[in-house]
DNA sequence: TTTATCCCCTA
DNA sequence: GTAGGGGATAAAT
């Protein structure tokens, strides 16, 4: 391949990349979309340019010649958007590390800079491949030595491609551009000259210059346009004409040259929260932890086991984690465990790797009396990342962690829910700018994934040791962010620590189905569907696959042409509920459609999934709840998740139904009545609010009452459900406009109701003033027990996303502290069950605001009593809180 | 095989 | 309008 270089025009990249990407940011809020758009593009071409020179070239501040030449140039060009231009040093910084020359010349634009290095590339025998949207700079193209690439699709532009697209040569482009004017530049150009009749003359003509010579044969109103414009062509000629002679300061030779910094482009990385590039220096920081390896040790001996059981005697602090055979703490085999007692040190124990030629291991026995006594004794010295998986599973093989001194994944959450998702990986990277080494590096990933009992043990050494000596860090690190912050340590101890153990004994647990019930359930729905598939299939007209929103649309809108009501968000006719719904009052197909969708919900989500879920030890369903996922503090749940079983449909609550206790047990479901708005009253201290829960009020009626300014008794349906919504919405930081689609009521109606809420409530809403307020100061909110929640977009220039953070401002203090409230009492009750309760006692799942219990049927009534009087009394608010509890053979029963 | 999109279930 | 998890398809890799 004969010498090339690639000229980037950087300003091209940077809008093009800004439109293209979502309005990405970093966790505090610095907008980040087109550095990493304009990046990924930079990483793209370097990879594809085969080691070819690439030259960026941005336009310099300020004006440039051709604003002289002509006042109003680019005059109609709206400003750089604020969030863009930040990132425009920010790119430029990353170019530069990434070791491309960037070249700005002050006085003329980029354009005429990239036609210089075109120029000089030529006399140098080099090819120019231009990278640029700009179709001024088609002008440059010139077979075989320059051609024109496009921004994104990397589609090059020849001579012959130019013409097809303009109609003229590369060279005739300059003057079709003086003749039709640049609308985006604020050239005009003859009125009624477009690109069409521009490539006319111009095929006729060849020139300008000959245009103008024949400027009194062209008939008609053009012509007389023609001949009126004649004056303002040469001031165009020179506006779009490229400068290729400037001096750019530097020979050519010097700008062949990759002049990269990695360890600053690391660190821009690190700084936009980019995910770090394979080989950077962060990788090798990596690499020195695995250098330490050498201080990584595996034990073999007993005299090495019982040296490591006297350091953690001696020590004031280890970090601890185990190896397993599987992520299923009921029936995952211990392989090994690692310890760190000083940063940098490890030690890895295994204990069942089995593998051809896997040496013999330490029994566990010996390695539960020797170094198992020495964990269990210095318990409170224990710190752990995420061990409400390994304190189950340790426990199992006879190694009991009761009580520990941390766990990372918690003290990084409760520091900030959303500042860095809390997996040890990403936290090492966050905290420590660490690159860990993974968990699928070792053992590889997919079908091609073995069992860590397969990995070798020298590798198991370096991974696993490395997770505790990581731990150990983290805990150093985090500890000392934590230092003086009082209310997050006493939510970790108070709250979050105490709860793993209450967490562990909950999915321990478990919830009992009833698997015939939900398979004939499947059954029944798996017919009702191949009846409403075949349905489907005549109604449309063809077969097709109903699960398709794509295929569907094609029928509904493309086919048989139905009104499109909604789009996506991608821009595509939506084949929603809501939609589907108003089509249905016309036509038939939708009405099947949403019948259908109905039914196969509730199979694939809940009765084959759920039956498949079924832990075969236990024949109980063992979810698994997440204490450092959701950004308010609530817990989330997965495999199955517990929290979206149906209620509101009575074929979904059949799912409910399949909740059962064992035989001569019960169910017993206790949820807090109206949590988030009694919340409000105490957070606000509201007089009407505050009577109404004082009063034991339908809060619901009263606001009505208020609103419509009638007597509370005699508020209709009608006027509750408005003010239901209203109480909703205020909980989700309503604007009228949800108001509006929530009730189907104008705009104006709407805020009506609004206004006279806010008027009845001021108490209520000096309060949303006042946390609006806060968080705009503080950058967060706090709920009722100190836990922090960073709102990093409340200042954000885009209106939008500020209007998010604002409703996600309002929502977080009343969700939140409501988490905070549920966890109290489920430490209470489960330290109840723990110390007093009947023996059959359990807590079996948590839904947000209800705790459900299996019992003794014989226990249930008192059972039932204390739970509620627990519930109730778990925190001391200005209002009383109120638990309904209920008892029932199953759940939907108990509900 | 992974990732994005659309849809839908809960508090 | 808040906060989540997850299934199915289709595109990207």
């Amino acid at each position: 391949m004969k010498n090339r270089i690639f000229i980037i025009d950087g300003s091209s990249y940077l809008y093009r990349a800004y439109h293209a990407m979502p309005p990405l940011t970093t966790s505090t809020g610095k907008p980040t979309g087109a550095v990493k758009g304009v990046t990924n593009m930079l990483m793209n071409l370097k990879k594809e340019s085969e080691g070819s020179p690439i030259i960026v070239v941005f336009d310099a501040k300020g004006k440039n010649f051709r604003h002289k030449v002509y006042d109003d140039y680019k005059s109609n060009r709206p400003p750089m958007p604020d969030d863009l231009r930040e990132q425009l040093q920010p790119v430029k910084d990353i170019c530069k590390a990434i070791g491309f020359p960037l070249l700005e010349v002050e006085g003329v634009e980029a354009d005429d800079v990239i036609a210089t290095l075109v120029s000089m590339a030529r006399k140098k025998d080099f090819y120019s491949v231009v990278s640029s949207l700009d179709k001024d700079l088609m002008q440059l193209v010139e077979d075989p030595f320059t051609t024109l690439m496009n921004t994104m699709t990397h589609k090059t532009f020849n001579e012959t491609m130019v013409f097809e697209k303009f109609g003229v040569k590369p060279s005739q482009i300059r003057d079709m551009l003086a003749l039709v004017g640049d609308s985006s530049d604020n050239i005009p150009g003859v009125p009624k000259v477009g690109q069409k009749t521009a490539a006319k003359w111009l095929n006729e003509f060849t020139d300008l210059q000959t245009i103008k010579a024949n400027a009194e044969s062209f008939p008609g109103v053009v012509g007389n346009n023609l001949r009126e414009f004649l004056p303002n062509l040469d001031r165009n000629i020179e506006l779009v004409s490229l400068k290729s002679d400037l001096d750019l300061k530097t020979d050519f030779e010097s700008l062949l040259v990759l002049n990269n910094d990695d360890e600053a482009l690391a660190e821009l990385y690190l700084e936009f929260e980019f995910k770090p590039l394979k080989n950077s220096p962060v990788k090798k920081t990596a690499e020195e932890v695995a250098v330490v390896n050498s201080q990584y040790e595996t034990l073999d001996t007993i005299e090495q086991l019982e040296a490591w059981a006297k350091q953690l005697d001696k020590c004031t602090a280890f970090a601890i984690d185990s190896e397993t055979s599987s992520l299923d703490t009921i029936s995952a085999n211990l392989l090994g465990i690692s310890l760190s007692v000083e940063e940098g040190k490890g030690c890895y124990i295994p204990i069942g790797h089995d593998y051809e030629g896997a040496p013999k291991q330490l029994p566990l026995d010996k390695v539960v009396s020797i170094l198992g006594a020495s964990i269990e004794s210095n318990q409170r010295k224990a710190i752990g990342q995420n061990l409400k998986f390994d304190i189950p599973i340790l426990a199992r093989h006879g190694i009991k962690l009761s009580a520990f001194l941390a766990d990372t994944m918690l003290m990084s959450y409760v520091l900030n829910s959303t500042g860095t998702r809390h997996s040890m990986d990403r936290m090492a990277e966050h905290y420590l700018q660490l690159s860990t080494i993974k968990y699928t590096d070792v053992t590889g990933t997919a079908s091609k994934q073995i069992n860590f009992s397969k990995v070798d043990i020298a590798t198991a050494t370096n991974y696993a040791a490395e997770d505790a000596d990581i731990t150990l860090r983290l805990y150093n690190h985090l500890e000392e962010l934590l230092r003086g912050q009082n209310s997050q340590l006493n939510l970790l101890e108070a709250i979050e620590y105490p709860l793993v153990l209450a967490l562990i004994t909950t999915e321990t647990n478990g919830a009992k189905i009833d698997k015939d019930k939900l398979a004939a359930h499947s059954k029944e729905l798996g017919e009702k569907i191949e009846v409403l598939t075949k349905e489907a299939h005549k109604l449309g007209g063809q077969e097709f696959n109903l699960d398709s929103p794509k295929q569907l649309l094609e029928i509904l809108y493309e086919k048989q042409g139905l009104p499109v009501l909604q789009k996506t968000p991608k821009g595509q006719p939506s084949t929603n509920e809501a939609t589907l719904q108003r089509l249905a009052e016309e036509y038939d197909l939708p009405k099947v459609i949403l019948e259908y969708r109905t039914l196969a919900k509730l199979k694939s989500t809940y009765t084959d999934s759920l039956i498949a879920m079924e832990n075969p030890v236990t024949n109980r369903i063992h979810t698994s709840y997440h204490q450092a996922v959701t950004s308010t503090g609530r817990l989330s749940s997965t495999e199955p998740n517990l929290q979206n079983i149906p209620i509101k449909t009575s074929e979904g609550r059949r799912i409910r139904e399949a909740f059962v206790p064992e035989k001569g047990n019960v169910l017993i479901s206790a949820d807090y009545s109206q949590i988030e708005l009694r919340i409000i009253a105490h957070l606000s201290g509201d007089k009407n609010l505050t009577n109404a829960f004082n009063n034991n009020l339908d809060v619901h009626s009263a606001t009505a009452a208020e609103i419509f300014g009638v007597d509370i008794d005699n508020v209709n349906s009608d006027q509750r459900r408005s003010a239901k919504a209203i109480n909703f919405g205020l909980m989700y930081g309503m604007s009228a406009f949800g108001l509006t689609r929530q009730l189907d009521i104008t705009r104006a109606e709407a805020q009506s109701y609004l206004d006279t809420y806010f008027e009845r409530y001021t108490g209520v809403k000096d309060y949303m003033d006042n946390v609006r307020a806060e968080a705009k100061k503080d950058l967060y909110v706090e709920t009722i027990m100190g836990r922090r929640l960073y709102v990093n977009e409340i200042n954000a220039a885009n209106g939008l996303r500020r209007q998010a953070a604002e409703r996600a401002a309002i929502n977080a203090p009343l969700q939140g502290s409501a988490a905070d409230i549920i966890k109290k009492a489920m430490l209470d009750v489960d330290t109840w069950i723990a110390n007093e309760a009947p023996d059959t006692t359990k807590m079996i799942m948590q839904v947000h605001d209800e705790l459900i219990l299996e019992v003794k049927k014989s226990d249930s009534e008192e059972v039932l009593n204390k739970v509620k009087e627990i519930m109730e009394a778990a925190v001391d608010l200005d209002i009383p809180l109120i638990v309904e509890a209920s008892i029932g053979s199953n759940w939907n029963e108990a509900h």
